[in-house]
DNA sequence: TAACCTAATTCCATTTAGTGGAAATGACCG
DNA sequence: CGGTCATTTCCACTAAATGGAATTAGGTTA
Protein backbone atom coordinates (compact mmCIF):
# COMPACT_ATOMS: atom_id res chain seq x y z
CA UNK A 1 0.00 0.00 0.00
CA UNK A 2 2.55 2.69 -1.07
CA UNK A 3 1.56 6.40 -0.18
CA UNK A 4 -0.11 8.31 -2.85
CA UNK A 5 2.32 10.86 -4.33
CA UNK A 6 2.18 13.95 -2.40
CA UNK A 7 5.68 13.58 -1.01
CA UNK A 8 8.20 16.93 -0.53
CA UNK A 9 9.15 18.62 -3.56
CA UNK A 10 5.57 18.33 -5.36
CA UNK A 11 7.05 18.34 -8.73
CA UNK A 12 7.54 14.75 -10.11
CA UNK A 13 10.57 13.19 -9.84
CA UNK A 14 11.56 9.27 -9.74
CA UNK A 15 10.76 8.98 -6.03
CA UNK A 16 13.39 6.09 -5.29
CA UNK A 17 16.41 8.38 -6.10
CA UNK A 18 14.89 11.18 -4.32
CA UNK A 19 14.45 9.21 -1.18
CA UNK A 20 18.13 7.79 -2.11
CA UNK A 21 20.13 10.96 -2.56
CA UNK A 22 17.79 12.41 0.37
CA UNK A 23 19.29 9.81 2.57
CA UNK A 24 23.05 10.50 1.24
CA UNK A 25 22.72 13.70 2.39
CA UNK A 26 20.89 13.05 5.79
CA UNK A 27 24.70 12.27 6.59
CA UNK A 28 26.74 15.82 6.92
CA UNK A 29 29.80 17.26 8.62
CA UNK A 30 28.83 16.28 12.25
CA UNK A 31 26.57 13.79 11.50
CA UNK A 32 29.39 11.35 10.66
CA UNK A 33 27.54 7.55 11.40
CA UNK A 34 23.77 6.75 11.04
CA UNK A 35 21.58 3.31 11.26
CA UNK A 36 18.53 3.04 9.58
CA UNK A 37 16.64 3.54 12.60
CA UNK A 38 17.71 7.52 12.34
CA UNK A 39 17.76 8.00 8.79
CA UNK A 40 14.36 7.02 9.41
CA UNK A 41 13.72 9.75 11.64
CA UNK A 42 15.83 12.21 9.92
CA UNK A 43 14.26 11.44 6.56
CA UNK A 44 10.93 10.56 7.78
CA UNK A 45 10.64 7.59 5.07
CA UNK A 46 9.50 4.12 6.92
CA UNK A 47 12.08 2.11 8.11
CA UNK A 48 11.95 -1.07 5.71
CA UNK A 49 12.72 1.44 2.79
CA UNK A 50 15.67 3.05 4.42
CA UNK A 51 16.67 -0.86 4.92
CA UNK A 52 15.99 -1.62 1.20
CA UNK A 53 17.61 1.90 0.08
CA UNK A 54 20.66 1.84 2.59
CA UNK A 55 21.36 -1.92 0.92
CA UNK A 56 21.45 -0.18 -2.39
CA UNK A 57 23.77 2.33 -1.55
CA UNK A 58 26.37 -0.22 -0.19
CA UNK A 59 25.98 -2.60 -3.15
CA UNK A 60 26.76 0.98 -5.40
CA UNK A 61 29.90 1.61 -3.13
CA UNK A 62 28.01 4.90 -1.88
CA UNK A 63 28.13 3.61 1.78
CA UNK A 64 29.80 1.74 3.72
CA UNK A 65 28.44 -0.51 6.21
CA UNK A 66 29.65 -0.92 9.41
CA UNK A 67 28.24 -4.19 10.67
CA UNK A 68 29.82 -4.41 14.60
CA UNK A 69 27.69 -0.75 15.16
CA UNK A 70 24.94 -1.52 12.96
CA UNK A 71 25.23 1.84 10.85
CA UNK A 72 26.61 3.76 7.84
CA UNK A 73 28.89 5.95 6.74
CA UNK A 74 29.45 8.19 3.72
CA UNK A 75 31.76 5.69 1.29
CA UNK A 76 34.91 6.72 -0.99
CA UNK A 77 32.78 6.66 -4.35
CA UNK A 78 31.07 9.57 -3.03
CA UNK A 79 34.34 11.28 -3.20
CA UNK A 80 35.44 10.37 -5.69
CA UNK A 81 32.15 12.16 -6.86
CA UNK A 82 33.01 15.44 -5.99
CA UNK A 83 36.41 15.26 -7.36
CA UNK A 84 34.96 15.09 -10.47
CA UNK A 85 32.93 18.27 -9.54
CA UNK A 86 35.81 19.79 -9.22
CA UNK A 87 38.40 18.56 -12.25
CA UNK A 88 34.75 19.38 -14.47
CA UNK A 89 34.23 23.00 -13.01
CA UNK A 90 35.50 25.34 -15.76
CA UNK A 91 35.08 27.96 -13.35
CA UNK A 92 37.20 26.43 -10.69
CA UNK A 93 40.06 25.19 -13.73
CA UNK A 94 39.80 28.83 -14.98
CA UNK A 95 40.05 30.96 -11.72
CA UNK A 96 41.90 28.67 -9.27
CA UNK A 97 45.16 29.98 -10.49
CA UNK A 98 44.06 33.15 -10.54
CA UNK A 99 42.84 32.97 -6.66
CA UNK A 100 46.24 31.27 -5.71
CA UNK A 101 48.01 33.91 -6.93
CA UNK A 102 45.62 36.84 -5.52
CA UNK A 103 45.62 35.26 -2.03
CA UNK A 104 49.95 35.50 -2.00
CA UNK A 105 49.92 39.26 -3.00
CA UNK A 106 47.33 40.21 -1.05
CA UNK A 107 47.50 37.78 2.10
CA UNK A 108 44.33 37.14 2.23
CA UNK A 109 41.70 34.25 1.72
CA UNK A 110 40.47 34.08 -1.31
CA UNK A 111 37.17 31.75 -2.35
CA UNK A 112 35.06 30.70 -5.19
CA UNK A 113 31.30 29.41 -3.93
CA UNK A 114 28.06 28.55 -5.52
CA UNK A 115 24.83 26.92 -3.97
CA UNK A 116 23.63 24.06 -2.82
CA UNK A 117 19.67 24.59 -0.90
CA UNK A 118 19.82 27.29 1.25
CA UNK A 119 23.96 27.03 2.08
CA UNK A 120 26.71 28.06 -0.07
CA UNK A 121 29.64 25.37 -0.89
CA UNK A 122 32.73 26.77 -1.81
CA UNK A 123 34.28 25.45 -5.29
CA UNK A 124 38.02 26.19 -3.31
CA UNK A 125 38.80 28.62 -0.28
CA UNK A 126 42.41 29.14 -0.38
CA UNK A 127 43.32 30.10 3.48
CA UNK A 128 46.84 32.21 3.24
CA UNK A 129 48.49 31.85 6.18
CA UNK A 130 51.87 33.73 6.97
CA UNK A 131 53.64 30.11 7.50
CA UNK A 132 53.70 28.42 4.04
CA UNK A 133 53.22 25.02 5.33
CA UNK A 134 49.73 25.98 7.25
CA UNK A 135 48.30 27.59 4.23
CA UNK A 136 45.26 24.76 2.89
CA UNK A 137 42.86 24.71 0.56
CA UNK A 138 39.59 23.46 1.32
CA UNK A 139 36.56 22.41 -0.69
CA UNK A 140 33.31 21.27 -0.45
CA UNK A 141 32.64 23.04 3.14
CA UNK A 142 29.09 24.23 3.39
CA UNK A 143 28.29 28.07 5.13
CA UNK A 144 24.94 29.40 5.60
CA UNK A 145 23.59 31.59 2.57
CA UNK A 146 21.82 34.65 4.82
CA UNK A 147 24.58 35.02 7.34
CA UNK A 148 27.66 35.46 4.88
CA UNK A 149 28.83 38.05 2.40
CA UNK A 150 29.41 34.90 0.11
CA UNK A 151 25.54 34.23 0.36
CA UNK A 152 24.22 37.39 0.39
CA UNK A 153 26.24 38.43 -2.83
CA UNK A 154 25.19 35.26 -4.30
CA UNK A 155 21.73 36.51 -3.79
CA UNK A 156 22.06 39.31 -5.37
CA UNK A 157 23.44 38.01 -8.27
CA UNK A 158 19.92 35.24 -9.23
CA UNK A 159 16.60 35.66 -10.58
CA UNK A 160 14.11 37.22 -8.43
CA UNK A 161 12.05 34.67 -8.02
CA UNK A 162 14.75 32.03 -6.99
CA UNK A 163 15.88 34.82 -4.27
CA UNK A 164 12.24 34.61 -3.03
CA UNK A 165 12.25 31.26 -2.73
CA UNK A 166 15.54 31.01 -1.16
CA UNK A 167 14.48 33.91 1.37
CA UNK A 168 11.51 32.08 2.45
CA UNK A 169 13.40 29.14 2.96
CA UNK A 170 15.66 31.19 5.58
CA UNK A 171 13.07 31.77 7.24
CA UNK A 172 11.69 28.07 7.51
CA UNK A 173 15.27 27.56 8.69
CA UNK A 174 15.47 30.24 12.11
CA UNK A 175 12.60 30.96 13.87
CA UNK A 176 13.96 33.48 16.00
CA UNK A 177 15.34 37.04 15.05
CA UNK A 178 13.78 36.51 11.70
CA UNK A 179 12.27 39.81 10.76
CA UNK A 180 15.87 41.64 11.30
CA UNK A 181 17.81 38.88 9.09
CA UNK A 182 15.53 39.12 6.80
CA UNK A 183 15.70 42.88 6.67
CA UNK A 184 19.71 42.61 6.75
CA UNK A 185 20.21 40.66 4.19
CA UNK A 186 18.45 42.83 1.72
CA UNK A 187 20.07 45.73 2.90
CA UNK A 188 23.09 43.56 1.89
CA UNK A 189 21.77 43.12 -1.39
CA UNK A 190 21.30 46.76 -1.83
CA UNK A 191 24.34 47.08 -0.95
CA UNK A 192 25.73 45.26 -3.38
CA UNK A 193 23.95 46.31 -6.12
CA UNK A 194 25.63 49.72 -5.31
CA UNK A 195 29.31 48.93 -4.55
CA UNK A 196 29.31 45.44 -6.34
CA UNK A 197 30.25 44.08 -3.08
CA UNK A 198 29.37 43.62 0.56
CA UNK A 199 30.75 42.58 3.72
CA UNK A 200 29.96 40.61 6.18
CA UNK A 201 31.31 39.43 9.94
CA UNK A 202 29.73 36.59 10.89
CA UNK A 203 32.81 35.01 13.13
CA UNK A 204 34.18 37.12 15.56
CA UNK A 205 37.39 38.17 14.60
CA UNK A 206 36.41 37.56 10.72
CA UNK A 207 35.85 40.23 7.92
CA UNK A 208 34.64 39.09 4.49
CA UNK A 209 33.73 40.33 1.63
CA UNK A 210 31.86 39.13 -1.36
CA UNK A 211 30.59 40.10 -4.91
CA UNK A 212 28.36 37.84 -7.26
CA UNK A 213 29.81 36.23 -10.48
CA UNK A 214 27.45 35.85 -12.99
CA UNK A 215 28.76 34.03 -16.31
CA UNK A 216 26.59 32.92 -19.49
CA UNK A 217 26.01 29.13 -19.36
CA UNK A 218 27.44 28.70 -15.90
CA UNK A 219 25.84 28.64 -12.45
CA UNK A 220 25.84 32.13 -10.81
CA UNK A 221 28.88 32.08 -8.23
CA UNK A 222 30.26 34.06 -5.38
CA UNK A 223 33.99 34.94 -4.86
CA UNK A 224 35.25 36.37 -1.17
CA UNK A 225 38.28 37.74 0.10
CA UNK A 226 38.42 37.25 3.67
CA UNK A 227 40.85 38.14 6.94
CA UNK A 228 40.87 36.31 9.63
CA UNK A 229 41.96 37.52 13.61
CA UNK A 230 41.57 41.42 12.70
CA UNK A 231 39.25 44.04 14.03
CA UNK A 232 36.57 44.58 11.23
CA UNK A 233 36.47 47.52 10.44
CA UNK A 234 34.08 49.61 7.80
CA UNK A 235 37.52 50.93 6.56
CA UNK A 236 38.96 47.66 6.54
CA UNK A 237 36.13 46.39 4.41
CA UNK A 238 36.54 49.65 2.06
CA UNK A 239 39.68 48.51 1.34
CA UNK A 240 39.53 44.91 0.72
CA UNK A 241 36.47 45.81 -1.15
CA UNK A 242 38.79 47.58 -3.66
CA UNK A 243 41.30 44.63 -3.59
CA UNK A 244 37.69 42.58 -4.93
CA UNK A 245 36.33 44.55 -7.12
CA UNK A 246 39.53 45.11 -9.55
CA UNK A 247 40.05 40.85 -8.89
CA UNK A 248 36.31 40.06 -9.82
CA UNK A 249 37.06 41.93 -13.18
CA UNK A 250 39.51 40.01 -14.40
CA UNK A 251 38.29 37.09 -13.05
CA UNK A 252 35.00 37.85 -15.33
CA UNK A 253 37.70 38.61 -18.24
CA UNK A 254 39.03 35.23 -17.83
CA UNK A 255 36.07 33.53 -17.73
CA UNK A 256 34.31 35.73 -20.89
CA UNK A 257 36.28 33.52 -22.91
CA UNK A 258 35.10 30.14 -21.63
CA UNK A 259 31.82 29.33 -24.26
CA UNK A 260 34.19 28.93 -26.81
CA UNK A 261 36.52 25.95 -25.46
CA UNK A 262 33.30 23.83 -25.24
CA UNK A 263 34.90 22.64 -21.36
CA UNK B 1 6.45 -3.06 -20.53
CA UNK B 2 9.23 -2.19 -18.09
CA UNK B 3 12.18 -5.29 -18.32
CA UNK B 4 12.22 -8.29 -16.41
CA UNK B 5 14.61 -7.55 -13.54
CA UNK B 6 18.09 -8.42 -15.00
CA UNK B 7 20.27 -5.88 -14.76
CA UNK B 8 23.46 -5.09 -14.29
CA UNK B 9 24.62 -6.61 -10.31
CA UNK B 10 21.99 -9.18 -10.28
CA UNK B 11 21.59 -8.93 -6.52
CA UNK B 12 18.47 -6.87 -6.17
CA UNK B 13 18.41 -2.98 -5.14
CA UNK B 14 16.28 -0.66 -6.10
CA UNK B 15 16.51 -0.08 -9.98
CA UNK B 16 16.03 3.59 -10.05
CA UNK B 17 18.35 4.62 -7.30
CA UNK B 18 21.10 2.42 -9.00
CA UNK B 19 19.94 3.66 -12.60
CA UNK B 20 20.16 7.46 -11.08
CA UNK B 21 23.97 6.96 -9.19
CA UNK B 22 25.00 5.44 -12.31
CA UNK B 23 24.74 8.45 -14.37
CA UNK B 24 26.12 10.15 -11.74
CA UNK B 25 28.66 8.05 -12.40
CA UNK B 26 29.07 8.66 -15.55
CA UNK B 27 30.44 11.88 -14.99
CA UNK B 28 34.62 12.12 -14.33
CA UNK B 29 37.78 13.62 -14.73
CA UNK B 30 37.55 14.64 -18.48
CA UNK B 31 33.94 13.79 -18.63
CA UNK B 32 33.11 17.21 -17.22
CA UNK B 33 29.60 17.29 -19.35
CA UNK B 34 26.93 14.86 -21.00
CA UNK B 35 23.87 15.22 -22.71
CA UNK B 36 20.94 12.72 -21.82
CA UNK B 37 21.89 11.01 -25.38
CA UNK B 38 25.54 10.46 -24.22
CA UNK B 39 24.51 9.38 -21.29
CA UNK B 40 21.95 7.21 -22.41
CA UNK B 41 24.47 5.44 -24.69
CA UNK B 42 27.55 5.26 -22.14
CA UNK B 43 24.60 4.01 -19.26
CA UNK B 44 23.00 1.63 -21.60
CA UNK B 45 19.73 2.77 -20.74
CA UNK B 46 16.67 3.68 -22.41
CA UNK B 47 16.68 7.48 -23.59
CA UNK B 48 13.22 8.38 -22.05
CA UNK B 49 14.67 7.18 -18.45
CA UNK B 50 17.18 9.08 -18.81
CA UNK B 51 15.47 12.04 -19.72
CA UNK B 52 13.54 11.34 -16.63
CA UNK B 53 16.34 11.16 -14.40
CA UNK B 54 18.19 13.76 -14.82
CA UNK B 55 15.58 15.67 -14.81
CA UNK B 56 15.42 14.18 -10.37
CA UNK B 57 18.75 14.88 -10.52
CA UNK B 58 18.82 18.24 -11.31
CA UNK B 59 15.89 19.04 -8.77
CA UNK B 60 17.83 17.83 -6.43
CA UNK B 61 20.45 19.15 -6.95
CA UNK B 62 23.01 16.71 -8.00
CA UNK B 63 23.55 17.89 -11.36
CA UNK B 64 23.69 21.47 -13.22
CA UNK B 65 21.64 22.14 -16.86
CA UNK B 66 23.79 24.08 -18.95
CA UNK B 67 20.38 24.95 -21.10
CA UNK B 68 22.67 26.89 -24.08
CA UNK B 69 24.46 23.21 -24.91
CA UNK B 70 21.83 21.20 -23.73
CA UNK B 71 23.19 19.40 -21.11
CA UNK B 72 24.68 18.64 -17.74
CA UNK B 73 27.63 18.94 -15.22
CA UNK B 74 27.98 17.07 -11.48
CA UNK B 75 26.43 20.37 -9.31
CA UNK B 76 27.90 21.63 -5.93
CA UNK B 77 25.78 19.95 -3.78
CA UNK B 78 27.70 16.19 -4.96
CA UNK B 79 30.96 18.21 -3.99
CA UNK B 80 29.59 19.06 -0.43
CA UNK B 81 28.46 15.42 -0.21
CA UNK B 82 31.92 14.72 -1.05
CA UNK B 83 33.54 16.75 1.95
CA UNK B 84 31.20 15.14 3.99
CA UNK B 85 33.19 11.98 3.30
CA UNK B 86 36.30 13.32 4.51
CA UNK B 87 34.76 15.37 7.48
CA UNK B 88 33.26 11.98 8.85
CA UNK B 89 36.28 9.34 8.11
CA UNK B 90 37.33 8.86 11.36
CA UNK B 91 40.65 7.46 9.70
CA UNK B 92 41.61 10.83 7.97
CA UNK B 93 40.63 12.24 11.27
CA UNK B 94 43.54 10.48 13.14
CA UNK B 95 45.97 10.17 10.22
CA UNK B 96 45.53 13.23 8.60
CA UNK B 97 48.20 15.15 10.70
CA UNK B 98 49.92 12.50 10.74
CA UNK B 99 50.66 12.25 7.14
CA UNK B 100 51.47 16.13 6.87
CA UNK B 101 53.99 15.59 9.66
CA UNK B 102 55.61 12.50 7.84
CA UNK B 103 55.53 14.69 4.48
CA UNK B 104 57.62 17.60 5.63
CA UNK B 105 59.87 15.16 7.75
CA UNK B 106 60.78 13.04 4.98
CA UNK B 107 60.06 15.01 2.34
CA UNK B 108 57.98 13.04 -0.34
CA UNK B 109 54.31 12.29 -0.96
CA UNK B 110 51.98 10.62 1.28
CA UNK B 111 48.83 8.97 0.81
CA UNK B 112 46.00 7.39 2.26
CA UNK B 113 43.17 5.79 0.28
CA UNK B 114 40.64 2.98 -0.05
CA UNK B 115 39.01 1.36 -2.86
CA UNK B 116 35.98 2.40 -5.40
CA UNK B 117 35.06 -0.74 -7.11
CA UNK B 118 38.53 -1.72 -8.94
CA UNK B 119 40.40 2.02 -8.57
CA UNK B 120 41.64 3.28 -5.62
CA UNK B 121 40.35 6.65 -4.26
CA UNK B 122 42.92 9.58 -2.40
CA UNK B 123 41.14 10.56 0.80
CA UNK B 124 44.06 12.99 0.93
CA UNK B 125 47.48 12.95 -0.85
CA UNK B 126 49.65 15.19 0.46
CA UNK B 127 52.11 16.09 -2.50
CA UNK B 128 55.76 17.48 -1.13
CA UNK B 129 57.34 19.96 -2.88
CA UNK B 130 60.57 22.05 -1.81
CA UNK B 131 58.73 25.17 -2.29
CA UNK B 132 55.96 25.09 0.41
CA UNK B 133 53.91 27.93 -1.55
CA UNK B 134 53.36 24.55 -4.22
CA UNK B 135 52.63 21.65 -1.57
CA UNK B 136 49.46 20.39 -2.34
CA UNK B 137 46.65 18.03 -0.90
CA UNK B 138 43.95 16.02 -3.46
CA UNK B 139 41.38 13.96 -2.07
CA UNK B 140 39.15 12.35 -4.38
CA UNK B 141 41.39 11.48 -7.34
CA UNK B 142 41.29 7.89 -8.30
CA UNK B 143 44.05 5.95 -9.63
CA UNK B 144 44.12 2.54 -10.92
CA UNK B 145 44.01 -0.73 -8.44
CA UNK B 146 46.11 -3.03 -10.79
CA UNK B 147 48.87 -0.74 -11.80
CA UNK B 148 49.61 1.13 -8.35
CA UNK B 149 51.37 0.04 -5.25
CA UNK B 150 48.25 1.57 -3.15
CA UNK B 151 46.09 -0.97 -5.32
CA UNK B 152 48.45 -3.94 -4.49
CA UNK B 153 49.05 -3.27 -1.11
CA UNK B 154 44.93 -3.09 -1.44
CA UNK B 155 44.67 -6.26 -2.38
CA UNK B 156 46.88 -8.09 -0.23
CA UNK B 157 44.77 -6.56 2.86
CA UNK B 158 41.14 -7.92 2.07
CA UNK B 159 39.41 -11.09 1.88
CA UNK B 160 40.07 -13.46 -0.76
CA UNK B 161 36.79 -14.11 -2.21
CA UNK B 162 36.88 -9.63 -2.61
CA UNK B 163 40.42 -9.84 -4.19
CA UNK B 164 39.72 -12.77 -6.96
CA UNK B 165 36.09 -10.45 -7.93
CA UNK B 166 38.88 -7.71 -8.32
CA UNK B 167 41.61 -9.32 -10.60
CA UNK B 168 38.43 -10.56 -12.62
CA UNK B 169 37.46 -6.86 -12.87
CA UNK B 170 40.89 -6.46 -14.36
CA UNK B 171 40.99 -8.93 -16.93
CA UNK B 172 37.46 -7.61 -18.44
CA UNK B 173 38.94 -3.77 -18.21
CA UNK B 174 42.11 -4.36 -20.31
CA UNK B 175 41.98 -7.10 -22.91
CA UNK B 176 45.70 -6.58 -23.72
CA UNK B 177 48.60 -7.71 -21.76
CA UNK B 178 46.12 -9.34 -19.36
CA UNK B 179 48.40 -12.87 -18.68
CA UNK B 180 51.47 -10.97 -17.56
CA UNK B 181 49.54 -8.73 -15.66
CA UNK B 182 47.36 -10.51 -13.23
CA UNK B 183 50.97 -12.42 -12.53
CA UNK B 184 52.25 -9.05 -12.35
CA UNK B 185 49.58 -8.00 -9.54
CA UNK B 186 50.06 -11.49 -7.65
CA UNK B 187 53.78 -11.00 -7.38
CA UNK B 188 53.17 -7.80 -5.82
CA UNK B 189 50.70 -9.00 -3.02
CA UNK B 190 53.32 -11.61 -1.97
CA UNK B 191 55.57 -9.44 -1.91
CA UNK B 192 53.30 -7.61 0.56
CA UNK B 193 52.98 -10.34 3.06
CA UNK B 194 56.53 -11.02 2.70
CA UNK B 195 57.90 -7.00 3.73
CA UNK B 196 55.12 -5.54 4.63
CA UNK B 197 54.61 -3.27 1.31
CA UNK B 198 55.24 -3.32 -2.04
CA UNK B 199 56.45 -0.93 -4.67
CA UNK B 200 55.86 0.01 -8.09
CA UNK B 201 56.64 2.78 -10.84
CA UNK B 202 54.19 2.88 -12.86
CA UNK B 203 54.34 6.26 -14.08
CA UNK B 204 58.25 7.36 -15.43
CA UNK B 205 60.31 8.76 -12.59
CA UNK B 206 57.92 8.09 -10.16
CA UNK B 207 58.64 5.38 -7.42
CA UNK B 208 55.58 4.57 -4.80
CA UNK B 209 55.58 2.37 -2.24
CA UNK B 210 52.45 1.35 -0.21
CA UNK B 211 51.07 -0.95 2.44
CA UNK B 212 48.00 -2.47 3.60
CA UNK B 213 46.18 -0.66 7.06
CA UNK B 214 43.20 -3.22 7.83
CA UNK B 215 41.90 -2.06 11.07
CA UNK B 216 38.81 -3.36 12.74
CA UNK B 217 35.37 -1.73 11.33
CA UNK B 218 36.28 0.29 9.13
CA UNK B 219 37.18 -0.67 5.35
CA UNK B 220 40.42 -1.46 4.15
CA UNK B 221 43.34 1.70 3.48
CA UNK B 222 46.29 1.42 1.74
CA UNK B 223 49.12 4.11 3.08
CA UNK B 224 51.91 5.24 0.58
CA UNK B 225 54.71 6.82 0.32
CA UNK B 226 56.28 8.91 -3.40
CA UNK B 227 59.12 10.38 -4.81
CA UNK B 228 59.16 12.00 -8.41
CA UNK B 229 61.46 13.30 -10.36
CA UNK B 230 63.40 10.47 -9.36
CA UNK B 231 65.69 7.27 -11.10
CA UNK B 232 63.37 4.44 -9.80
CA UNK B 233 65.52 2.00 -8.10
CA UNK B 234 65.41 -1.17 -5.56
CA UNK B 235 67.72 0.59 -3.17
CA UNK B 236 65.91 3.56 -2.95
CA UNK B 237 62.52 1.64 -2.57
CA UNK B 238 63.81 -0.34 0.16
CA UNK B 239 64.76 2.92 1.86
CA UNK B 240 60.95 4.61 1.21
CA UNK B 241 59.62 1.10 2.04
CA UNK B 242 61.65 1.41 5.43
CA UNK B 243 60.65 4.53 6.48
CA UNK B 244 56.99 3.59 5.07
CA UNK B 245 56.83 0.34 7.69
CA UNK B 246 57.70 2.76 10.81
CA UNK B 247 54.89 5.17 9.86
CA UNK B 248 52.28 2.22 9.03
CA UNK B 249 53.14 1.45 13.18
CA UNK B 250 52.88 4.44 14.45
CA UNK B 251 49.22 4.45 12.31
CA UNK B 252 48.13 1.21 13.63
CA UNK B 253 48.71 2.60 17.00
CA UNK B 254 46.93 5.74 16.78
CA UNK B 255 43.77 3.91 15.03
CA UNK B 256 43.75 0.75 17.51
CA UNK B 257 42.31 3.11 20.38
CA UNK B 258 39.09 4.35 17.57
CA UNK B 259 36.12 2.04 18.20
CA UNK B 260 36.20 3.63 21.94
CA UNK B 261 35.34 6.55 20.83
CA UNK B 262 31.94 6.38 18.55
CA UNK B 263 32.98 7.73 15.50
C1' DT C 1 23.41 -20.59 29.05
C1' DA C 2 18.98 -19.16 28.50
C1' DA C 3 15.38 -15.98 28.31
C1' DC C 4 14.23 -11.39 27.44
C1' DC C 5 13.93 -7.09 25.01
C1' DT C 6 14.90 -3.99 21.44
C1' DA C 7 15.60 -2.94 16.71
C1' DA C 8 16.56 -4.15 12.14
C1' DT C 9 15.14 -6.95 8.19
C1' DT C 10 12.40 -9.90 5.37
C1' DC C 11 7.91 -11.18 3.72
C1' DC C 12 3.86 -10.37 1.09
C1' DA C 13 -0.40 -8.75 -0.94
C1' DT C 14 -1.51 -4.31 -2.99
C1' DT C 15 -1.37 -0.91 -6.42
C1' DT C 16 1.30 2.98 -7.43
C1' DA C 17 4.76 4.75 -9.73
C1' DG C 18 8.23 3.77 -13.14
C1' DT C 19 8.74 1.93 -17.63
C1' DG C 20 9.91 2.09 -22.77
C1' DG C 21 8.00 2.72 -27.32
C1' DA C 22 5.66 6.08 -30.09
C1' DA C 23 4.21 10.58 -30.93
C1' DA C 24 5.08 15.37 -30.45
C1' DT C 25 7.86 18.98 -29.63
C1' DG C 26 11.79 21.76 -30.16
C1' DA C 27 16.47 23.01 -31.85
C1' DC C 28 19.53 23.64 -35.66
C1' DC C 29 20.97 24.10 -40.32
C1' DG C 30 20.88 24.88 -45.14
C1' DC D 1 11.03 28.64 -44.34
C1' DG D 2 11.01 23.73 -44.62
C1' DG D 3 13.65 19.58 -43.41
C1' DT D 4 16.27 16.77 -40.23
C1' DC D 5 17.84 15.30 -36.01
C1' DA D 6 17.61 14.80 -31.03
C1' DT D 7 15.09 15.32 -26.97
C1' DT D 8 11.07 15.25 -24.24
C1' DT D 9 6.27 14.20 -23.28
C1' DC D 10 2.54 11.05 -23.48
C1' DC D 11 0.34 6.80 -22.43
C1' DA D 12 -1.19 2.12 -21.56
C1' DC D 13 0.90 -1.62 -19.06
C1' DT D 14 2.55 -4.10 -15.45
C1' DA D 15 6.70 -4.91 -12.98
C1' DA D 16 8.66 -3.19 -9.23
C1' DA D 17 8.52 -0.52 -5.13
C1' DT D 18 5.84 0.06 -1.11
C1' DG D 19 4.72 -0.13 4.07
C1' DG D 20 2.72 -2.77 7.71
C1' DA D 21 3.16 -7.24 9.97
C1' DA D 22 5.85 -11.07 11.08
C1' DT D 23 10.28 -12.66 11.77
C1' DT D 24 14.91 -12.78 12.75
C1' DA D 25 19.03 -11.20 14.77
C1' DG D 26 21.74 -8.61 18.53
C1' DG D 27 22.70 -7.26 22.92
C1' DT D 28 21.94 -7.54 27.82
C1' DT D 29 20.87 -9.43 32.25
C1' DA D 30 20.07 -13.03 35.47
Amino acid sequence: MALPRQYSGGANGNRSLERGIEILRAFRPGIDTLGNGEIAERTGLPRSTVSRLTKTLVALGMLDEIKAERNYRLAAAVLSLGHAVRMGSPALRVLGPLMRAESTRRKLNVGLATADRAMMVYLESIRYNPRPTLRSIVAGQQVPMELTSLGRAYLAGIPDAERDRLIGQFQRRSAAATRALVADVQKSIRVVRRDGYCAASWQPGVLAVATPMVVESLPVYAINMSLQDIEPSDDLAKEIGGYLMAFAERCKEALSGLQDFRG
